[in-house]
DNA sequence: GAAACAACCGAAAACGATTTCGGAAGATGG
DNA sequence: CCATCTTCCGAAATCGTTTTCGGTTGTTTC
């Protein structure tokens, strides 16, 4: 099929040996050699066998960025977060792969790494998964995850201000004159989603307004099902002026339910989204949003876990990153009588 | 690091050959060992090396999807197209990968099938590089290119129908009793591109309509692209009662820039996208479009690449997928006075 | 002029699996 | 009882690299 190593020796009539030192630079070859080998390396299209390289030197220089097809939300935060990553892996001489994990087959990561396809995991926020996350820790295996916060000091994680963000959008609806303000929150536990949650109580009590449980509803975050939980909390006696979604998807079926019930946006009802998704630019109104330095999120968890494959003895990074209040169309100053 | 083949033999005082056949099912070997060796490889957490095992195989069960991270809207196509993509290259024993492709380093796919790193590619759209499908022509390495069609008839490709989707776009407008549409299209060559114009020209004059140049611009397809060439369109003397976008983002786009001349979508224009992405949904008005069959398009382009593996000498696979246009509210009957 | 030293190159052993081929038992058949 | 056939297993080659360890030359040093 493609030209091996012993094609250019024969060729050449010199050793495997040679020919393979020559091509990896080393300085046990003469000038002249070198330069044979590595022309009629070219001429003859060669390219190292990955798997007889990676059999003989123990690694591969791939990692693995593993997302599962079936959430579909991960593609607008992967679209994000690819070019940093697919670029800073290149700068370690790394590869970056992304591998599709299904729901048939939970197994396909540790496979993976044990199989000795790649030398590092970044781990997506959403297949949180513990055992995974303990087989990794036991075999020693370089691997981040990039999302979401670990509660386990072992484990490396690069993740957005969540905490931080939650405050920030009460703090603006706040400034806006807002005090019945609703948040939506995920099902699922999770630091990440805690850590929205926990923002929103803090900063409620720190201005001295009460918690309304009532306005607190859950949602999972899939296409339109932020559409029930916004009728319940519009259905309600005293409504919410504000709406702080935890995701932009959220925030845009919120703003078609307040449409729904005959309420204008921002005018009626203020509406705050989270992940400064590209798509709530086209929204009408536009949404204000907590945008994450997506493309930074993913260079630096390339980085920690190609730190890691160098030097595998270096400490755990726990990176939480800030992030940024974009102000939009979909918020605005509070009109109703107090 | 990992167990190996050689562990269980030496455990199990077997030869490797017998290890190997055990675990591979031959009927070489008796039940008893071969049970027995199936116990101890998953109690030793036994997993071949993908290396070892790609390298005397000659095969590596895997195909690589390849996109430019560069590109920002592959991945809402992308989105689309992967559930269908894993579940069925899983089904065919095959692993999806996919690799980044960036501007830096475009020989990244022919270098990854040279180094026998996969079996089969699975080509984006907006990678066609005339070298590059040669390259692969050339090393008769199975290929399926995704989303364009390639005038080559060598090359197999799965694309949805853009030709019957602008002829049923316009034919759309025309029984709504719209006589002058306008039609985005996009500067680079491209045969789907061309596909999309050549369905609107054909739908037009086969309805004896005279095709005015005017009412053709040409747009780039990136956030706010379209707002430029749409106000060029409206800003005609006599301006287009249609627009047919050949994306919905191009679509949304006309939508603000209508709304900007103070035109109301779709009684004063209408306007059809071409994509059926779901934030279509969220605008006002949701927008009328052409739904390609994402899911399906992936599922066929990974069985085309698969079958091609497993019998290389197979006739290359031309298929074109029909589209379907769902009618929303951004398309209304023409009310002006003819 | 012998000894030490570079500078180059090659033989061979890995890496971990698969696969071919043959051999040693035991079972079967005539 | 010998020949033939199964059944089961192992030795060894192989995939294409990398890397260690010597072995030639030719050159320098005292």
């Amino acid at each position: 099929m493609t030209a091996t190593i012993t094609d250019i020796a024969q060729r050449l009539k010199l050793s495997n040996s040679t020919v393979s030192k020559a091509l990896n630079g080393y300085h046990d070859v003469s000038v002249a050699t070198r330069e044979l080998v590595r022309k009629t390396a070219t001429e003859l299209g060669y390219q190292p066998s990955a798997a007889a390289r990676s059999l003989r030197r123990g690694r591969t220089d791939k990692i693995g960025l593993f997302l599962n097809t079936a959430i579909t939300y991960v593609v607008d935060f992967l679209s994000g977060v690819l070019p940093g990553a697919a670029l800073t892996a290149q700068g370690w001489g790394q590869n970056l792969l992304i591998y599709t994990i299904t729901d048939n087959d939970p197994g396909h990561l540790l496979k993976a790494c044990r199989a000795g396809e790649i030398d590092g995991v970044i781990l997506f926020s959403t297949h949180y998964d513990h055992r995974t996350i303990n087989a990794l820790l036991e075999a020693e295996f370089p691997f981040v995850v990039m999302g979401r916060e670990i509660a386990d000091e072992r484990v490396s994680y690069v993740v957005p201000d969540y905490y931080r963000g939650s405050v920030m959008a009460v703090e603006h609806l706040l400034a806006l004159g807002h005090r019945r303000i609703a948040f939506t929150t995920r099902p699922e536990l999770g630091t990440a989603n805690n850590a929205r949650l926990r923002g929103y109580l803090d900063a409620l009590t720190s201005a001295g307004i009460a918690i309304d449980e009532r306005l607190i509803v859950e949602t999972r975050i899939q296409p339109f099902s932020g559409i029930e939980p916004t009728r319940q909390l519009l259905s309600l006696k005293s409504p919410p002026t504000a709406i702080c979604a935890f995701h932009d998807l959220i925030a845009m079926d919120a703003i078609s339910v307040a449409q729904e019930y005959g309420l204008r946006v921002p005018d009626d009802v203020s509406i705050i989204g989270f992940d400064g998704l590209r798509a709530g630019l086209i929204t009408t109104p536009q949404i204000t949003t907590l945008a994450q330095p997506l493309e930074y999120i993913g260079q630096r968890a390339t980085e920690v876990v190609c730190q890691q494959i160098a030097e595998p003895d270096r400490p755990p990074v726990h990176e939480v990153v800030p992030v940024e209040l974009i102000v939009r169309g979909s918020t605005k100053q509070y009109s109703g009588g107090v």
